[in-house]
Parts: C-alpha cells; sequence; structure tokens
DNA sequence: TGTACATCAGTGAACGCGCGTTCACTGATGTAC
DNA sequence: TGTACATCAGTGAACGCGCGTTCACTGATGTAC
C-alpha cells in the first residue's frame, strides 16, 4: 500500500503494478459513466492487459468494486482526520475543518464517493471495508464528544446521535450539492457555505453558541 | 395516468396498459438489484411481452429510466403536499410530517428514491422532470417560509437557505440510515427519531424554541 | 346494425456485438546451490 | 558469478450467452358511411 508504486513507463510481460491500474482505470470510468458505468472488460482495455488479467488479481467485478469502496472510505478516514488534527487549534474550528473536508472528498473524488454509498455490496463484502467505514465515522464521533465536552453536564446530548446528525448533515449536501460531477445540482451558494451556516445553526441548538 | 388503468387479467394481442407495466417491472427490477439492475430485454420478460415491445413507447432504456424518475418526482413532490397539508394544524407540527413523509417516501419506494437521486440523467433529461424537482423542492421552502414567518423581523434567515438545509437534513439521513433496501446502515435509532431530533436542534439553533 | 378500411400495438425471427470466463500457454522474476 | 528450476503474472484464442435493435408482419380496435 505504501512504497511499492512502480511508476514506470514501459512495460514487458509483467505489468508491475496491475491492481493499482485497474482501480484506477474502474475510478476513470466511474467518474465519466456512473456507478454502474463500467465493464470488466472495459478496464481491462484501459489497462492494455488482456481480458484475463484481472482475474489474477480479482474474482470477479463486485470484488474489484468492493475493493475500491474499501480504498475509498480508507482515503476518506484519513482526508477526515488529518482535517481534525486531535481537535487543534481548538475543537471548534477543527470541526468546521472537518465539514469542509468531507464535502472536499465529494467534490474531488467523486468517482470513490459514489462508489463508496451509491452501490450495493452485500454487507459483509469484506471486513476491511467495515472497518475502514467505521474509521471514517469515528472521525466524526470524536470531533462531536470533543465540542460535547464543552457544554455544561446537564445539556449534553448523546455523542452517538450528534455524531449521526452531523455525518446526515454533511453527507445531504455533498449528495446534493456537493458533486464533482455531472450529477450535482445547481443552487446559489456553496456547498462549503451550506454546510457552515447549517453546523453553525445547529451547534447553537445545542447551545454551543461561539460568539 | 389517472382512470385509465386497465386492471385485467387475461391479455389478448394488444397489452392495453404496457407503459405502466414497464415503470412497475422496471421499478421491481431496480428495488432488487440497484440503480442500474435491469435491463430493457428483462423488463419485457417480466412483462411476458416481445423484446421489441417497449420500442413503440420509449426510445430507449434511458429514456424509461427518465420517465420513472419523473414519475417518482410527482409522487414525492405529491406526498410531501398532502403531509404539508396547507400547514394544518399549525406550522410546526405540519412540518414535521413533511419530514417524516421524506422517510417514509424513502422507505416505501426505495426504486423511486434511487432512480431520482442516483441516475445519471442528462441535466435537461425532460422539461416535466425538472418540473417534478421543482415542485417537490417548493413544498419544502413553503412550509420554511411559514415557519420564518414566526421569527421577529431581525432574526430571520433566507428562506432559500433554510429550505436547502432542511432538504439536506432529510436527504442525508433517508440515504443513510432510511432505505427500504439492502443498502440500509444499521444504527441504534430510527431514522423519524434522528430526523426529528436534528430538526428540533436546528429549529432551536433559528430561534424557533417550541417550549 | 353491418361492412370496409385505417390505424395502432405487439410479434417473432434475426442480426451483430461485447461481455464474462476458461484454458493451456509462456515470458519474466526470484532463489537455491 | 553462473546455472537450474519453481513460481508467478499476463497471454490470446475460444466459447456460449444475453443484450439492444431492426424488420416485415399481423391481430385488435376504432371509425366512417
Amino acid at each position: 500500500m505504501s512504497g511499492s508504486k512502480r511508476t514506470g513507463g514501459r512495460r514487458g510481460y509483467h505489468h508491475g503494478n496491475l491492481t493499482e491500474a485497474l482501480v484506477q482505470a474502474a475510478l476513470d470510468l466511474i467518474a465519466k459513466h456512473g456507478p454502474a458505468g463500467f465493464t470488466f472488460a472495459e478496464v481491462t482495455r484501459a489497462v492494455g492487459v488482456s481480458p484475463a488479467a484481472p482475474y489474477r488479481h480479482y474474482k470477479d467485478r463486485d470484488a474489484l468494486m468492493a475493493d475500491i469502496a474499501r480504498r475509498g472510505f480508507e482515503a476518506f478516514a484519513e482526508s477526515l482526520s488529518q482535517a481534525w488534527n486531535d481537535g487543534q487549534p481548538d475543537a471548534l474550528s477543527a470541526f468546521k475543518t472537518v465539514g469542509q473536508a468531507y464535502l472536499a472528498f465529494a467534490r474531488d473524488e467523486p468517482a470513490y464517493f459514489t462508489a463508496m454509498f451509491e452501490t450495493r455490496l452485500p454487507k459483509d463484502a469484506s471486513r476491511e471495508l467495515s472497518q475502514a467505514t467505521d474509521d471514517a465515522f469515528a472521525v466524526l464521533r470524536q470531533a462531536c464528544e470533543a465540542l460535547i465536552a464543552q457544554l455544561p453536564t446537564g445539556k449534553r446530548p448523546p455523542a452517538l446521535m450528534m455524531a449521526l446528525h452531523v455525518w446526515s448533515m454533511a453527507h445531504g449536501i455533498a449528495a446534493l450539492f456537493g458533486r464533482g460531477d455531472s450529477s450535482r445540482r445547481n443552487v446559489p451558494m456553496s456547498p462549503e457555505d451550506l454546510l457552515e451556516a447549517n453546523m453553525l445553526i445547529y451547534l447553537d441548538g445545542l447551545g454551543l453558541s461561539q460568539r
């Protein structure tokens, strides 16, 4: 996963990094034609490899799809985690940065976003996929807990509920208005501004006034 | 569209209501296999008609898809509108009912929901489709305006922004936790409770305290 | 009411195509000694 | 350093299949007189 990338041009009989190449080609095709917009055969052609080659790496198309979703959630979790940055410089601004990171991911990686949220994978598709999903959610929950800690004991909402709310708000805006592809809906506000205002009103409602 | 339904069993040479039957069969298949989970040929088989038959009604698969999305948005708008019920008995409770209706639609009509929000249709797919989408959004906006009117003049948020927030919150919860199909994520709260709490906190933040 | 005719909606056979998958194979790479 | 061998990753030809689409057709329905 790290350091094994062979950035070479010419290839001989062996490709050297077929797995990565297949994933990349699939992502390109998803970005162009939507969630279901690629075939196994198309991907091999894009990579310039024989149609039988991918079977050394994936059982079938679904296995490739699940791997893509897993990679997406891992990148997503990593991205949110960096944005949170251990709550530095302070919980509230780190929290906002996490929201922006959510939107940035939807905009910059629409193919991953689609693969993660709009493909039906068997629930138990893979242990790693569930793990990666949980990791991403854990960042949101952690950020919520830090904010909750600023409230007086009697006025604290359940962290799980708040985290689900935050996830829904960010996800709703990202899904409806914040995609970096053709399925984006146009409204006269940036998704970033829309989300920031939404979060501020919500936090206000919780008593986390930032005046 | 209304009254022309021929609820008959046996059919002769002519089907009598092929358009409706094709739409229904496609919805069933979408519910089973996801957004892209049906083929034109499969639909004709489900309906029990020759593979050439649909061409009398739809140019191609995309045209059928767009028609389904249009019907979905029309049903959705209708459903939200009934829930709003002209703000009766009072704006706040009618507003909550609209939220529940949003979730109910996602749960009860996952196939429509998928067709409406997760298929890439050319932006200008059809005039009727855009119209139906706008109609659905108009209900949300109307409900927001009624609530805003209860606030003192100086503290009123822009209705458009509030409507977009409400849409996002309802949509985020519906998309992540509220689908009536296999793509639903499990959490220890009902989508309804989750949305109600979210809306209450948000309205509180706006100063619409309901104590 | 009866007949002739036009229109319409569905037929069924046919087609070319690309897909997923298999198979025995082969070139490249790594390793033991 | 050199050689023999095992393992691995990709080949390319082949297959059966279902799909989308076309076409001349035909049975049913509606209408004029």
